[in-house]
DNA sequence: ACCTGAACACCGTTCAAGT
DNA sequence: ACCTGAACACCGTTCAAGT
């Protein structure tokens, strides 16, 4: 798991193939699918190493802070690794890591205040957020922003390059100014009650009962 | 390209492979070269055919109206080509189609109220959700949920087992849930400077001075 | 100028044959 | 029981040779 992990991070995710793995094992190559059945268990397994990274140790003492602990470490765990973000995006196996994650995250939404519903459909716009800003980054080649003809653009793209078009590229406080809309949008769901109070936290806590209608098979 | 979509739609992304290309357009293999000088450009041109369809005709009268349609557009088109999101997501040149939308998107957004920066990342990260939710719902096999061993499952997820489950899959509400928040969040940044009037409309006009120290090489 | 046959250097995967 | 050599059926890409 390690050598592929190195071969992914030096030479890109097309350079991962079963010879290479075989010979950086140094292994004949069908030794290969005695540890790995398949091309795609090999890169299943690849995601659940990355996620594995994807939980904080630590707990955020507010649910904002527990949120944005959980999205930040989700998203430096898939930047970790060279083509993190497509490998997990790619990997359509019910991780069990993926799944440890978002039922720390459905137990913090719901704690929170928020129901069942609610706290599961918050936990995957979370994580597809997350998931689409990695896989924007990772494909982003160095001099994709200058490669295009920029006094051509300004006439054909006039309300882009209104703007500071540079900071495209400052990806830190872009995920967070994204991460910022998220959270103040669950924050009124959360206050939905009373008029909106910036920054009082307190959330009531959460009857969250399971929907009547819901098939245990 | 139209024979590129139906290789794909037919038999999914894996399926597209030059030679089959050159079968379906009655070509020899070499004379696709002359066409498209790589597989990469080819993909490349699917996944500007695919954001060709994310552009809406008609706008919406605010401005929460027209980012709900803009972001419904982009996630249908998507959604309307098999493997529509693995193609743009994998597709990192600096699209056409993907400047027009940003441009429009970006437009939008600074006529609300944003400033040049927050405009451009309010487009991305609408982007960013909108493709991630795209991969994960394509990536989704019918029998993903019925897979896990529920009963072994709600022990080890008690959390994510107090929710009905189920309503991962309702893909069409969950990405509504999720545009939403982004929404919420963004209406609460135009409205920064009063206290939160719900559905009151009417932002101020953007200044949106461009940055001094733009290089414009 | 355009198209083609044939090949190159790779893939993932399998399997009879060895030890 | 484990490992290997060799092959199968594919890939993307190239190029000398034809017309």
């Amino acid at each position: 798991m390690t050598a592929a992990r190195r071969i992914v991070d030096a030479d890109g995710l097309e350079a991962l193939t079963m010879r290479r793995l075989a010979d950086a094992l140094k292994l004949q190559l069908p030794a290969i699918y005695r540890v790995f059945t398949n091309k795609q268990t090999l890169l299943d397994e690849l995601a659940e190493a990355i996620l594995a990274e994807a939980l904080p140790d630590g707990r955020g003492d507010h649910w904002t802070a527990e949120v944005a602990l959980l999205a930040g470490q989700l998203r430096t765990a898939l930047l970790a690794q060279r083509d993190g973000a497509r490998i997990v995006g790619g990997s359509y196996a019910a991780k069990r890591n993926t799944l440890t994650y978002a039922d720390r995250f459905v137990g913090i939404m719901r704690q929170a205040g928020l129901d069942g519903t609610a706290a599961l459909w918050a936990t995957s716009t979370v994580f597809c957020y997350v998931l689409g800003e990695a896989l924007e980054q990772q494909g982003q080649s160095a001099d994709a922003l200058d490669r295009l003809d920029r006094n051509a653009a300004r006439e054909t793209y006039p309300q882009l390059f209104a703007t500071p078009v540079e900071e495209i590229v400052n990806f830190d406080e872009r995920f967070e100014f994204g991460l910022g809309l998220i959270l103040d949008g669950l924050r009124q769901r959360l206050h939905s009650a009373g008029p909106a109070e910036p920054g009082a936290g307190r959330a009531r806590p959460a009857p969250a009962p399971p929907r009547p209608g819901h098939r245990p098979s």
